[in-house]
DNA sequence: AAGCCTTGTCAGGCGACCTGACCAGGGCAC
DNA sequence: GTGCCCTGGTCAGGTCGCCTGACAAGGCTT
């Protein structure tokens, strides 16, 4: 395995314990799970028109609103500092993919917004996600990775109900 | 939700696609639940006897056999550099977590090994995990956990076959 | 208008990785 | 045996993604 495949996160889990019974950390299955599909994820977008994207990028992708959003909420939500937040739209506006416009309910604040090229690559990378998940129902079979789905689902709504909004108001789910 | 709560693996979902049907993909779900697990189970280390044990130290009591093990291999088996896995071998050895032993068969290798406190520390890292776990039975339901598990050490037997030895060699798994 | 919260930025620091260069020891070929 | 190349581990230096602290500009309350 070739390093800089990706940070494995670690202390998630340890194979065989001296007595010999030991079970897998259920945290060493999610996090080998997660690291190979977004090694899956991360090869494909590498490939295409948006490689410039990089991971830490994946929080703006992943939780502006499509009318924009404060610096504040967007840090809060992905749970990083402001200066993180910053920093990271920074990168994303010089390359294109994201504009701040200033709020006109507060003349501190500015939304951070998509450009249409950061609508494309967001269409993009979320094509991609539904991709891998396709080939995995393909590999592992389809109710396997949909009961998958579905547990970690209900998981992600109590665990983190503010990073899954919809997941935790139901009366959203079939618009 | 507190900055330093740990990053979230980021690129791994995104909540609503402005048409509105999206579904969150499934890294993003998966990274909640690692992410949620791993903050119970760094609470829990943190309080302990065994707090000053870090995240980054986890590949060593996650990966080290029971005999010793190379650096290298040890490197190989994380996916990090011999470099990186130094640096953290060198840190748990002050903590006087490990030692290195010259390698007999090899004078310029040396083996690590856990020291009895390894050992201490890594049985109860392994003792939290599987508290963790069980509340999560009472907390979502024993089938759905045991399911989730049951899945998860399939994909991870295919993925990550040498992350996860025994999973990849069923004949030891009845040990 | 005074004082106190916010919004976002600037500056500086740190941890966990990385690449490159290197030495000591092993394993051949000859 | 003596070159020669390969491998295990270390030293040096750099990058990236995040952090804390300090602060100016604007809003809110009295």
């Amino acid at each position: 395995m070739t390093p800089g495949s990706k940070k494995t996160s670690t202390l998630a889990g340890k194979p065989t314990l001296p007595g010999g019974s030991a079970r897998i950390p259920l945290t060493g299955l999610l996090d080998v799970a997660l690291e190979a599909m977004l090694a899956e994820f991360r090869v494909e977008l590498g490939a295409g028109e948006f490689s410039d994207i990089r991971p830490t990028h994946g929080c703006v992708f992943r939780f502006v609103k499509e009318d924009g959003m404060r610096l504040t909420d967007l840090a809060e939500l992905a749970s990083i500092t402001k200066q993180s937040a910053g920093e990271i739209v920074d990168d994303l506006a010089e390359r294109g993919y994201v504009k701040r416009i200033p709020d006109p309910e507060d003349r501190r604040a500015k939304l951070i917004c998509l450009t249409g090229r950061g609508e494309e690559a967001q269409a993009h990378g979320f094509g991609l996600f539904a991709a891998v998940e396709k080939r995995w129902m393909e590999r592992y079979g389809r109710e396997k990775v949909e009961a998958l789905r579905a547990t970690l689902e209900e998981i992600a709504a109590t665990e983190a109900p503010g990073a899954v909004p919809e997941l935790a108001r139901p009366e959203l789910a079939h618009v």
